[in-house]
DNA sequence: ACCTGTCAAGTCTGG
DNA sequence: CCAGACTTGACAGGT
């Protein structure tokens, strides 16, 4: 099994690159000039695309080819205070150069929408705003020139105190939401609500693949054994998914399942006893090296995102540790092989 | 240069 | 019914 590992929207070893930089809305609403207002905020996009394009040539540098972009690139853009502002044609230029760098090198990329995007909400302006930012989300892919294969990743939700309820919701609000979201979106298991199965389960249903978080697994297990139970119905979440990409876009091309996109999982550690839900600064290399043990026979390749709180400099150190174990042969600076 | 409270957003819990 | 926790990077306003 060959695994690539990944981390997200920025780099600790990359000095003054944020690609999240932002203004208040308060702060917005203080400039009196509306105009000059929203050019400060093209300007911050600018930025925070420059500084993804400079994070993406560090990755490049030291092989890291799984990225997930900052969600925030464009400040406040789905806030109420800039309604009417549609800023993707002047940044068009920015969002190509992005795009066009990581399909000149291959890159697999993502985006997260955070935990205010909630499709199994009970209220209907929380929905709107939820699919507005979800519009958005795969706007920018789309800006960029990326095909389907870059995912738009999210939590089922909440749960309301009726998880059959706000499931049954999501089910009838999946097939109203606009083609270019649907075919984009992955969902992820829960460190609260939804539990691994509960998610598989949903997924497998409206046809999108599962990103699995081990750590979120960790914490909320329901009642399930370890995450590679779940793996073979997780697999093929993103087989199908493959199946449907390769049957819409006549380009895409694979001679093999996991080819063309793998399957991805989310890994970090629980920040301490205390606060188990947090992420640590760096992640253990167990339990996902067990995990990784016991998939990889079945699994030709598989594409691990690192959350931690070091960022890059904790998928260093993860690299590190996962070189000095016997099964493993480092491919390259993040990249192994594990022997089946 | 550095420190601290605040920030657009939702949901859940406990009082 | 309402206040506070949750969690995160960065702003804003102070020294």
């Amino acid at each position: 099994m060959i695994v690539r590992f990944g981390y997200v929207a920025m780099s600790v070893n990359v000095a003054n690159a944020s690609p999240s930089k932002t203004m208040t809305a308060t702060s917005f609403c203080q400039i009196g000039d509306r105009d000059a207002a929203l050019r400060k905020l093209g300007r911050i996009a600018e930025e925070n695309l420059h500084n993804t394009l400079r994070l993406l040539r560090h990755n490049q540098a030291y092989d890291i080819h799984v990225f997930r972009f900052s969600s925030r690139l464009i400040p406040l853009v789905t806030h109420q205070v800039t309604e009417g502002w549609e800023p993707f044609s002047f940044l068009a230029d920015h969002f190509r150069e992005v795009g066009d760098y990581v399909r000149l090198h291959g890159m697999r990329t993502s985006l997260h929408p955070d935990h205010f995007t909630v499709m199994t909400t009970p209220r209907a302006e929380v929905l709107r705003i939820s699919i507005a930012d979800l519009e958005h989300q795969a706007h920018m892919l789309t800006a960029m020139g990326l095909d389907e294969r870059a995912k738009c990743n999210i939590h089922i939700g909440g749960t309301y105190g009726d998880k059959p309820a706000a499931l049954a919701r999501f089910r009838e609000r999946f097939p109203e939401l606009k083609p270019e979201v649907r075919h984009r979106l992955t969902l992820e298991n829960d460190d609260k609500t939804y539990t691994a199965r509960e998610t598989l389960d949903f997924a497998e249903e409206i046809g999108v693949p599962m990103v699995l978080d081990i750590h979120h697994h960790q914490i909320n297990p329901g009642l399930d054994g370890p995450p590679e139970e779940l793996w073979t119905r997780i697999r093929h979440t993103w087989e199908r998914n493959e199946v449907d990409m390769l049957s819409r876009d006549p380009h895409m091309q694979a001679s093999q399942p996991g080819e063309l996109l793998p399957p991805k999982v989310h890994s970090s550690s629980p920040r301490n006893e205390q606060n188990r839900r947090a992420h640590a600064d760096y992640v253990e290399p167990e339990p996902l090296f067990s995990f990784l043990r016991a998939i990889a026979a079945e699994t030709p390749r598989l594409d691990v995102m690192i959350e931690a709180k070091q960022k890059d400099g904790a998928l260093f150190a993860l690299m590190k540790d996962l070189s000095d174990l016997p099964e493993v042969r480092r491919i390259d600076g993040a990249t192994i092989e594990i022997k089946g």
